[in-house]
DNA sequence: GATATTTGACCGGA
DNA sequence: TCCGGTCAAATATC
């Protein structure tokens, strides 16, 4: 009865998680603009003009932040305002393009951007069989054969995707998989919260490069952090690093929402 | 030595 | 039966 194969997760956010799963930070990080479910649905086309609109949001989004970094640098081509306004109906427009496409799954309170987000079902997943809460209770049902066995696909959690240049997220993620998905080019990575064990956080994400655009991480979020990671997004938010997020979610329900935890 | 990542095997759902 | 998600031994890194 083995129980938790790792139990030294604890340890490990100083280390190698946030080397290499968070290694490559950006004030862009939480571009939260939304993406496309799972199953998508949205011909290529519109995926296209709204990535061109995102792409053209991030690039006045780095110049802003370029200039608030260092106001009396090189002289901007724009000014901040102008710079607010592009960014601002960049992702207006991106939004709109969603809005308008039959992409958006019935949104009946017209947050459709939301209803992007979001494809998961309604609240915490009740696992079909066995059960295995957290802490990796599961391994003693496991069959011993190859030394691996049974385990619980979740399937109606929570989830969302988000299309970003970067895979950072303020969270410690550990990969515990890849995987070659069919018609794909690149691989899928699979990420599960780092305090998974000491703190039962069930949050999972898979990162996948964009095909189109390889360049950007197609990163889906499974499940919400229970552990207190969120705290740090919630402070992070408010920081002048990461203004991008502030500014993208002061408008709207905030996209983090979902980060905080539903689950019992 | 401790911890993270890689990778092939296993399992479940469609 | 196939494909994608997860596990855990092996390997890499610090």
């Amino acid at each position: 009865m083995q129980i938790q194969p790792k139990q030294n997760d604890q340890t490990k956010d100083r280390t190698k998680t946030s080397t290499k799963t968070k290694a490559t930070t950006s004030g862009f990080q939480k571009m939260k603009k939304n993406l496309f479910p799972e199953s998508e649905s949205v011909s290529a086309q519109k995926k296209r003009e709204i990535m061109e609109d995102l792409v053209k949001g991030h690039e006045a989004a780095t110049e802003l932040r370029l200039l608030l970094q260092n106001p009396f640098g090189t002289e901007p081509s724009l000014s901040s305002h102008h710079l607010i306004a592009k960014v601002l109906r960049s992702f207006t427009q991106a939004l709109t393009i969603i809005n308008s496409s039959p992409l958006a799954p019935a949104s009946a309170d017209g947050l459709a951007h939301r209803n992007l987000l979001f494809s998961g079902e309604n609240g915490p997943s009740v696992p079909r069989s066995g059960n295995c809460p957290t802490s990796g209770d599961c391994s003693e049902k496991r069959s011993k054969k190859g030394g691996r066995g049974r385990y619980n696909r979740r399937k109606s959690l929570l989830t969302w995707t988000e299309l970003s240049y970067t895979t950072d997220d303020n969270h410690a993620w550990r990969k515990y998989g890849q995987k070659k998905i069919l018609n794909s080019e690149f691989p899928r990575g699979y990420f599960r919260c780092t305090h998974r064990y000491d703190k039962g956080c069930k949050a999972t994400k898979q990162v996948q490069r964009d095909e189109q655009y390889p360049q950007m991480y197609q990163t889906t979020y499974i499940g919400s952090h229970t552990c207190n990671a969120i705290s740090e997004i919630v402070t992070n938010s408010t920081d002048s690093s990461n203004w991008e997020s502030y500014l993208l979610n002061s408008d709207h329900d905030s996209v983090h929402e979902p980060l905080i935890a539903h689950q019992p």
